[in-house]
DNA sequence: CACCGCCTTTGATCTTGATCAAGTCAACGG
DNA sequence: CCGTTGACTTGATCAAGATCAAAGGCGGTG
């Protein structure tokens, strides 16, 4: 319960390229930085929120990472997503007024405060905006949808690949290196994600390296061959 | 590619609790009816809109059932959502302006055409309908996410009870059977949701009739305990 | 009415990934 | 330095579901 009173000011926010105030302009900026007016820590391990939390604000990521994930009656759960810095938190409550999932924090992490409403009214004010949470809202169903295809129709190797090839994208998308990453999360993470058990990912992973294809040294991944995993997501371009 | 310009007001519509409209005021029905002016009809087994095409509209089913799919490019598919009366259609082509699948119709159909300028336009004026339309599109990425549960870490006969118990109680929102139904996909696109093959889809419905708790003819289905499908879905429960 | 095509069911066999079980490795604290 | 702990790897075995194959049923059409 860490909430802190620091100006946090969009308008000065190296990521405003990849988070909500992507297209504004500045005098929209200044309004949303208005809103966005509370940052909160959450230190690794511990929750942004847990399912039937009342819904009352977004998060963007700061700093850190997370993960989201569903629990059924009986104990099992699924992570939905891992979130980085720039990416959007809360979407799932907005429907019901309550968290439908927990978000947990994989390392020690930031995010900004966006209460829901006020982004709303927001948004009724600034064409740009509204649109961009409606871009944000469809491109989380457009995910998930590629997450279902990957879940229902690919095999162990292929949605591994799919998986490392993902990340990595959205890490150079914030600067970081094309072929090599550090995992924040652990292989039982990755496989529930992936909807496969632990050990088959280790194995998956093992697999690769003997390939060639990537180095791996504990969370420190090394894509030797970009293409390489490509071929495995998609084995149709042996013609 | 049959638009008619039919008026078709949302105030005459008996889906108008289930749709778009649910929660407006009778000035607002009015206004909404104004920009939802024309219907289309979609033959059984074509497009309503493929991947690809140009974003404009948000569909809302008057009539019909309808699947979405999205597809790799080896020609792997994977159907991402059943649609039936009263639920709206693509969310999906926000983000890039363009549609990221297929929606066919396993049934002759009719849709409302809603062009999503207008929908933002008057979602900037009607606070109701602003939070509607983003209650709707948190429903679809809530729903997502438990399908993602349901592939992830669940088992055929899981999956299929899952599946069934959520059929039933869409069509008993609308005013149909609790405990009989006629499915309108192939055991292939049950398979294809549920990220199983037909043959397997097949099995488990026998399975299910074997064990008493559902008859099975072709598509029509009847349910004959509910409790024994939850009890597959919600194996906990026996403490 | 008969034929055809598609959907569905069912059986036999095979494969992938899950499960069970050790054992390794690195980090941390006494 | 050693022992503990949690994360990871690897091997052996097993089972769920995929694949291959055949046959039956239903609806539409000439």
């Amino acid at each position: 319960m860490d909430i802190q009173s620091i100006k946090v000011a969009c308008s000065s926010c190296n990521l405003r390229e990849l988070c909500l105030p992507m297209g504004l302009n500045s005098e929209e900026i200044d309004k949303l930085d208005a809103v966005i007016s509370t940052r909160r820590r959450i230190k690794r391990g511990s929750a942004l929120f847990n399912t039937g939390d009342k819904f009352t604000s977004l998060f963007a990521v700061r700093s850190g990472f997370f993960k989201t994930c569903v629990t059924t009656a009986d104990g099992r759960d699924q992570v939905t997503g891992f979130q980085m810095t720039g990416e959007i938190i809360g979407l799932d409550g907005i429907v019901s007024d309550h968290h439908s999932c927990d978000a947990i924090a994989l390392e020690d992490a930031e995010v900004c405060v966006m209460p829901f409403d006020q982004v709303e009214e927001l948004s009724r004010e600034f064409t740009t905006l509204q649109h961009h949470v409606h871009k944000i809202m469809s491109r989380e169903i457009v995910r998930d949808h590629s997450v279902m295809l990957l879940l229902g129709s690919m095999r162990a190797e292929e949605r591994l690949a799919a998986f490392l090839l993902n990340l990595v994208q959205r890490l150079h998308a914030r600067g970081f290196s094309q072929s090599e990453l550090i995992l924040r999360m652990t292989r039982e993470e990755i496989g529930s994600y992936l909807g496969m058990k632990l050990e088959t990912v280790s194995r998956t992973f093992s697999k690769f390296v003997d390939e060639g294809i990537i180095e791996v040294k504990q969370r420190y991944v090394h894509i030797k061959s970009t293409d390489g995993l490509k071929q495995i997501v998609n084995p149709q371009t042996c013609r």
